[in-house]
DNA sequence: CGTAACTTGCACGTCGCTGTGCAAGTTAGT
DNA sequence: ACTAACTTGCACAGCGACGTGCAAGTTACG
């Protein structure tokens, strides 16, 4: 499970055999937990892309632009789940079943986004469509920083920043706002 | 060679069979061109990243922040290429081929940056990580407006306002820029 | 017409991954 | 020591995609 998770990060693609051999097992042991392939999978995933939904609605501040930057944060924490989820969510068989899992979030990311429009959030891009922009940039940037192989404290930040960036505000607010909100420096 | 485009951007992995069958021919006569499926996927990935590059590279403007949105601009225009392109240069084996084509462009993308320092790039975020940022969230714009079949002009103004928000400005001066320069209304 | 280039259909072998069957081995609990 | 659960190794069949060989057909051009 743990090690699907990984072996799948590195190669969406990749074959049972590396999964079992990366969770120590035989890709014949494996077969004695989950009837196939798919099934593996799609347990991992959903399990995963629950935990990160519970986690990401979960999200409750007064300020909408704080939301929008412990999102960001929380999917920071979570950037295996996220990005395996983000990328299933895409292609393969369970684009449905994850879709459906972050409906709500997706609702709470654009409530967030709305919520925003007086307090800096621009309006010049469709809110639904700005909501998407902001799902990607996070998504990209946890990427970025996977792959360079960034600190967890970097990671975060750049994160946070990246989303409020997206989200309309300029750098000099950004900074502030993460610098000063004491939520977003935990 | 245009099929391969088409399909392989509906679905990387797509057979050698769908590429002939959208090109109006059999997966035998495609043999007949090409030594094997990488040669066609490399053949068509190099001679497209080579154009792009091409048009990226010469862009060339006085004001560091209209050659961010003309980079965009660009890109959109070119979108299945660059969708591919970027795709490619992250997993698959032409990795180093592409990374190398690219280089040119990434490194123009970093002087870029650079250079708008004094025009409202921001300097919070290391210049390199920011034109990776930018890039990516170059990327993700186009995949999104694709995704969404969004129209020509809007697709472009959105990748427009996308790297230039990643890039620290904020939406009102990015508006701004975008309507009052010629150069990015064509 | 004749020829050269190209395409087609079909057959075939190969490769890699999946899923299953079975006998034998290990481990933990009582 | 006995059992139950789990694991291993190996063998096998199936599937889908790749790459090739060959005979027959089409098309364009002289």
């Amino acid at each position: 499970m743990e090690a699907a998770r990984v072996v799948l990060n590195r190669d969406p693609d990749a074959g049972l055999d590396a999964i079992a051999v990366e969770a120590g097992l035989t890709r014949r042991a494996v077969y004695g937990h989950f009837a196939n392939r798919d099934a593996l999978v799609q347990e991992m995933v959903v399990r995963g892309t629950a935990r990160v939904a519970e986690a990401l609605v979960a999200i409750d501040h007064p300020q909408p632009l704080v939301r929008l930057a412990l999102i960001a944060s929380r999917m920071w924490r979570e950037v295996d789940t996220m990005r395996l989820t983000s990328l299933l969510a895409v292609r393969g068989p369970f684009q449905e079943q994850v879709a459906e899992q972050l409906r709500p979030v997706r609702r709470h990311l654009l409530d967030t986004v709305r919520d925003g429009a007086r307090h800096g959030v621009r309006t010049d891009i469709p809110a639904d469509t700005l909501a998407r922009l902001i799902e990607g940039a996070a998504i990209m940037v946890l990427d970025e920083a996977t792959r360079t192989r960034m600190s967890a404290a970097s990671g975060r930040r750049l994160a946070m920043l990246a989303v409020l960036a997206v989200a309309g505000l300029d750098a000099a607010a950004a900074n502030r706002l993460v610098d000063e909100t004491p939520e977003l420096r935990a």
